[in-house]
DNA sequence: AGTTTTGTTCAATATTTCTTGAACATTCTG
DNA sequence: CAGAATGTTCAAGAAATATTGAACAAAACT
């Protein structure tokens, strides 16, 4: 791992800017066809703070960098754009775009004459709080009566343990009840901000 | 040695309950010497509960697996009762009591005359909520202050869009706040259940 | 002391997840 | 309508993550 690898390895994650490295792309001058449009000191390190926060989320690299070059930038970009911009291949920048889209995380903007979507980041906690509990929470707590109940029926009963596994119930059955009430309190801290 | 290899590969996918299927063991009957001590149909289904809910945090299934049973068992079990049991690797039960163990998930139970650690499961929602926040969600907050002034300092003064980018700052710091006043909200109520 | 029991670590391997790139579908323009 | 522009999908490859198994360390017994 330490020792020099595969020359292509080694290329690849130069380009991707390892860590908190940031390399202000001094090695790819404009020689590079592509190198156009460079990020600013902004935009890379708040790339940078968005690929760290979303990861702490598991969530994807190209996301975050989506997300964080949006956010950075004063215009709406269009797809073409954040590929240019990140190096990111279409596939990637269109599912994190599509991603974003769903969660309420990235807001179109409609420009006169224009034909590509243009997107500008939504910065709204309300927003980005009530999407991501919506897409990422709620799926897993609406099966949750459902659940609970395929765990009280393989309970057997008159088995010596069934009283403990009935306890058990119970507590998850309280799990779900503080879910309940912790969203909603989540959601009415995030409009305050 | 290829061919044991394969077949070893075998035993271990078949053993893993693909999907959400939970066979009830029917096919691995007492021929297999290592199938003792099978599980009864409530944790049958409280593992499955928990592999699915610790994937909704994208943790492994070993450790979803691990808390599954300690939930569901009643007595306290050892390392190699959960091996046994689970049929997963000394490795991986290991790593994963490690990880619920930091957590402050599991508790190790003192049994007199027995050398083997033994641990239950830890089911205060308190206990869990603090322990998965300062172990998961902290770490993340702590060096905010550190990449807010980064963020702050990366701004050219003088350049159209730096009063754009001060705007974005007061939005991440308003994030940071968010995150001060929420998460002791969250133990708090996570204390009355 | 030596031996056994218990638990940890880590390199190798297996598995899962992400990214790319090119084919495809769709919508616009002339 | 044909061609161009735009965006989506998905198979293949690359990278990241989890799991195994065996070697190792530590502690407890005899």
């Amino acid at each position: 791992m330490e020792t020099i690898v595969k020359s292509k390895k080694l290329a690849r994650t130069s380009a991707r800017a390892t860590g908190g490295s940031l390399s202000s792309n001094g090695g790819n001058g404009s020689r590079d066809g592509a190198s156009r449009q460079a990020l600013d000191s902004f935009q890379l390190q708040a790339i940078s703070f968005f690929v760290h926060a979303f990861a702490a989320l598991s969530l994807p690299r190209s996301i975050g960098e989506i997300y964080g070059l949006l956010f950075s930038t004063e215009e709406a970009l269009s797809l073409d754009d954040i590929i240019e911009r990140l190096r990111i291949s279409k596939g990637s920048a269109s599912e994190g775009l599509r991603w974003l889209r769903s969660l309420g995380a990235v807001n179109p903007v409609y420009l006169p004459g224009v034909r590509k979507e243009h997107f500008t980041a939504e910065t709204s906690l309300r927003k980005l709080a009530t999407g991501y509990l919506r897409d990422r929470i709620n799926p897993h707590l609406e099966n949750g009566p459902e659940r609970l109940r395929l765990l009280q029926e393989s309970i057997v009963e008159g088995m010596p343990q069934s009283s403990f596994q009935k306890s058990r119930i119970g507590q998850v059955a309280g799990w779900y009840k503080f879910m309940g009430k912790i969203l909603p309190l989540v959601k009415a801290l995030a409009g305050k901000f």
